[in-house]
Formats: structure tokens, sequence, C-alpha cells
DNA sequence: CAATATACTGTATATAATTACAGTAAATAA
DNA sequence: TTATTTACTGTAATTATATACAGTATATTG
């Protein structure tokens, strides 16, 4: 999400979820009628300006003139970066790592992806990860030991198994008997776990 | 494509063409009047017929009284069923078989997916095809040996690297070290290659 | 404490859009 | 060879829709 992007109110996310359901069921966005009929208001101005409110907070674009003329941004608009190769410093979702985005897919996935990540080297090979596969990165998914994580040291980027995480000691498996267990001490290197697995697309076989 | 659905003519191709390109542009599907201005006509009624024309072919459904109140059908709205266990005698693709289906995405896979298939058993864990993995399957592509491609021998739908193919022989590998080659003779055994794995999706991990 | 944002009702109007009706002309199918 | 389909023009009416203006009331922020 953008910084610019201020918070809806509950009211207004009610209703960007109102146009989100209405594309996904009839494939247009609906009218002023259309989200006053179905949240019960008794004038379609007030959905008028719920949409310029959220307009302004930048959530949509409205289309003068255009009937249902309503466009999702960006950012609402289901689009899930995938991430190439993570240039050091700067945060894995910086706009320079992006490579390419892709549609979320209903029916696809049951938990919820925040990112693609491009896989570099054959360290999961014995769990089915390739090179070049892309995992799916859900960022809020509770850790837990035996999950497959995305991890950052040192400003490394690397997806390893989670076998020990505690204050002074985190050990990441690679699934390949010819690397080793990488053992940190998080007070002393710089650790961040950005993620778990929790899908995987191999675009060519 | 169900049986009941007309060709459409070379024009109607082309606004039903139209109408998919302005919803994947604007994220709403034209009016009449659009559908006018970008062909040239000097009447929307134009548009309007040939609307018809594709709803009565069963490529569009119109919904009356609602602007822009064009729905793609089922077969146009680029949905790839999932098929789970393959029952005996009937195709592949029998509805009874279709477990869900999954919007394509653009951006996703390069080559052109006909279906998932749900992968059963280990036979493919060397190449890092599990079990419950879903495969992309191109019905098109060009058999080569070394592909791995869905077979069906005699009634049983499996996936296996091709090996050899020839008139009398068809060697089929499975990935696994525990499994042994398959060798059919195609004039003895009833053998289809119904098509190669072009791409590969885990749910979850 | 005043200004602004939120969350609406209510009315009205211009314009956007569907859709009916009346034609023309050429191609195609029965 | 007659009927139907395709592919349009042209006009117009009805309905759908966006959108402006005038309010009310409460909550939040500077």
């Amino acid at each position: 999400m953008s910084q610019k992007m201020k918070n809806l109110t509950k009211r207004q996310e009610e209703i960007l979820n109102l146009i989100k359901t209405h594309i996904s069921d009839f494939g247009f966005p609906p009218t002023r009628a259309d989200i006053a009929n179905t949240l019960g208001f008794k004038s379609p101005n007030a959905a008028e300006q719920h949409l310029r409110a959220i307009e302004k907070k930048g959530f949509i674009k409205i289309l003068s003139g255009a009937s249902r003329g309503i466009v999702l941004s960006e950012s609402e608009s289901n689009e899930i970066p995938v991430i190439g190769l993570v240039a050091a410093g700067g945060p894995i979702l910086a706009q320079e790592n992006i490579e390419k985005t892709i549609p979320k897919s209903r029916n696809l996935f049951s938990e919820d992806i925040d990112y693609y990540l491009r896989v570099k080297g054959d360290s999961m090979v014995e769990v089915g990860i390739y090179e070049e596969d892309l995992i799916g990165v859900s960022k809020s998914k509770d850790l837990k030991v035996g999950n497959i994580v995305v991890a950052r040291i040192n400003d490394e980027v690397t997806v390893k198994t989670l076998i020990e995480l505690s204050q002074t000691k985190v050990v990441l498996r690679p699934e390949n008997q010819n690397y080793k267990d990488i053992t940190v001490n998080p007070e002393i290197d710089e650790l961040a776990i950005e993620g778990s697995c929790v899908a995987l697309v191999r675009e060519s076989i």
C-alpha cells in the first residue's frame, strides 16, 4: 500500500468491498443506486459522497460521465507482485524488485499471498522447490517451527525451513544434503523473518 | 466449448474481442455507443444488434435494463477446470471430473493451459512433482521425448516422462527410483497421450 | 472552539445508455 | 427462389445513471 493512502473508515471499507463483490459477481462495478439499495441508503447521493471520499483517499478512481465508471486502484486491484532479485538494503517489496505482477485468482490458493518470490539456488530441492520456482509468501501467517520461511540475514534473502526460534538462537535448514544448517543469533546478526511460504508455482517444466 | 454454441462470424468475433479488451482495459464492459465508436458504426443500434446475435449464439448474456450489462459466458470467461480423479471410461474433461475452476491469469504462465490435473501418487517426486500438486496440461503442445506427459493407458490416467515414442512402442518413465518404466505397445494396449505438462501449482506447503 | 470530515436524507436535472421502430443492401441457407 | 441471416444507417423514446445543490446531525481534528 502506497504511503499517501489514508485509512478508510469502516463504512468506506464496507463500500469498497461491495464494489469488489459486485465486480466479481456481475463483471462490472455497481451504480450509485446499486450501492444505495444494497446498504439501505435512501439517497443515491449517499453512495456518491462515499465514492468521492474513497477516491480522495486513493483507493478508487471515478471516471466522470461514464456509467459504472469506478476503477479500482492498482493496490486494490488484486495484483500480486513477483519479486525477482532483492536489491541489498531496501525492503523486499521495493518497486525495483518487482519483476511483474500477477492477478489474484479466486479458487486458487486458500491462504492469502502477499507476494511471490522467485527462488534462487537449489537449497530446497528435497522438498520440491526448484530454482526459478515462484513461492507464494504470506507475511501474516503465524511462524511455526517446521514451516518454510523467507528470512533475511544481513541483507540476504533466503528461503529455508525454520527449525528453531528463540530470542538468542534461530536455526534455518536448507532442504538439501549438500548444505548445512544456518544458525543465527538475532542479537548479533541482523535477522528478519519476512514471511512464510504457503504456495508454489512453477511457470515452466 | 459447449455443443449448442454456433460459430461467430468474423465481425461478431471482433466485437466479442472488443468487449474483452474493454473489460481488461477499464474494468467494465463497453456501452453500445462505445462499441459503435470503436468500430466506426454510425448507429449504436448496429452494436445492439451484434450483441443480440452474439447472445443468441451463447457467448454473452445481456442483462436488460442495466448499463454495460454484458456478461461473458462461462466458456468465454477464462476459467480453467481442475480435474481431480478421472472416472474410468469417460473423457478427462467430463463434467463429473471437474473439481473446481480457476480463472486464467494473465502474466502467470506463458504457455496455454487447457486444464489442471491433480497429481495422485509419488511417481514423479524426483522432478519435484508431489501428490496433490496441480499440473497445468496443454493438449496442443508438440509431443517430444523427454517431456512430462499425461497418458491414458487402458482407462487409467497417469503422469510420466515420455522416453520413447513410436508406432509400436511407447516408454513412460516414473521419476522415482522405486518404480519401473512402463512400456506399452499402442497396437495392443489402449493408449492415448492426452497432453503435455507445462506448469505446476502447489496450493499448500 | 472553529473547521473539517463523516454519514447520511431529499430533490432535481442533465446526460448516458438501452432499446424499440423503420429502413437498406448483400450474403447465405432452406 | 424465397426466407433468413448478416451488417449496417437513422431517429427517437424511455429508462438508467451521474451528479449538482440544499439540508441535518454527529464525530474528529487542528
